[in-house]
DNA sequence: AAATATAGTTAATTAAGTTAACTAAATGGC
DNA sequence: GCCATTTAGTTAACTTAATTAACTATATTT
């Protein structure tokens, strides 16, 4: 007999565990409460962290576009800027063309708190995935990002 | 050169877009927010499916148990069972054993919805996951769910 | 110049999650 | 049997996060 549904009235064929939106959400857990944990020394959440992240790779970004990349709203990334401001890791330079907004830039400090910050990402990656092999981890990485893109 | 990183000082190897937890953090988003509104009808949350479908599988659980099983803490249990009762969805029954506990069931009314909520789940998982091929989806499902063994 | 739109901010509201303290029942030692 | 301890569930208080509405300042359009 099944295994897993071993009732006298077959409940459906679908079972939750074969739901990739389950799926998806156990595995985010997983590897959120690990970057969570690793980062508590820092007093950093994930979204500042890929926020710095996002600086990096678009220095200069306004904070609309900001916060359209981390999927938050405008007010949140406000607050998320204001601590990455106060604790000198981003910087706000009021554009001189169009003076409503900042460009965002990343400050010698948040570079250099960064680059330790994905070390240790790149690690809780590892420690998630530990289950997988090397190839099995490069294929989940493409097809996470597959399935991104639509 | 490099597309992906097209600046004079380059920023380091490691890349936002590459990190695994990144990529599931923005593949479980997406697959919620489709989930949400397809369930906003129901006035049901992801969580509370989830609930019915552990429910089915696990019928006689105990409060405790669902909450292990969900990832949540006793007390937001209580506020999700309770819900579900009140609609005629699930039912606390006294254990006979341990007058502290309950059994959970499905009522037949939560049976049948539940059935109704898997398979739009399932549709949602394919709208989600719309890049990727058949093989794709199932390889991505076995990734995740071997992911989350450990 | 007036009306409209946009970037960012503030403040109020709502929702979600966490913690601490409590009740009732069960267990274990003696 | 009785007392101390543990466990299941609940309640209430607190904290945090997310959402919404309203506002300021600047730009753009007509």
């Amino acid at each position: 007999m099944d295994p897993v549904n071993s009732r006298t009235t077959s409940p459906s064929t679908i079972l939750l565990d074969d739901l990739l939106g389950y799926a998806l959400r156990r595995a985010q857990l997983k590897a959120f409460q690990c970057v969570v944990e690793a980062f508590e020394p820092y007093d950093l959440r994930p979204a500042q962290f890929s926020a710095l992240a996002i600086l990096e790779q678009n220095p200069g970004i306004m904070q609309a576009d900001l916060a359209k990349a981390l999927a938050i709203e405008p007010p949140q990334a406000v607050v998320l800027v204001n601590k990455l401001e106060q604790r000198n890791l981003a910087l706000r330079i009021r554009s001189q063309t169009d003076r409503r907004s900042y460009g965002l830039y990343l400050s010698r400090q948040g570079e250099k708190l960064l680059n330790e910050l994905k070390e240790i990402a790149q690690r809780c990656d590892l420690e998630t995935t530990a289950a997988l092999s090397d190839c099995e981890r490069e294929e989940l990485l493409r097809l996470l990002k597959k399935l991104c893109l639509s």
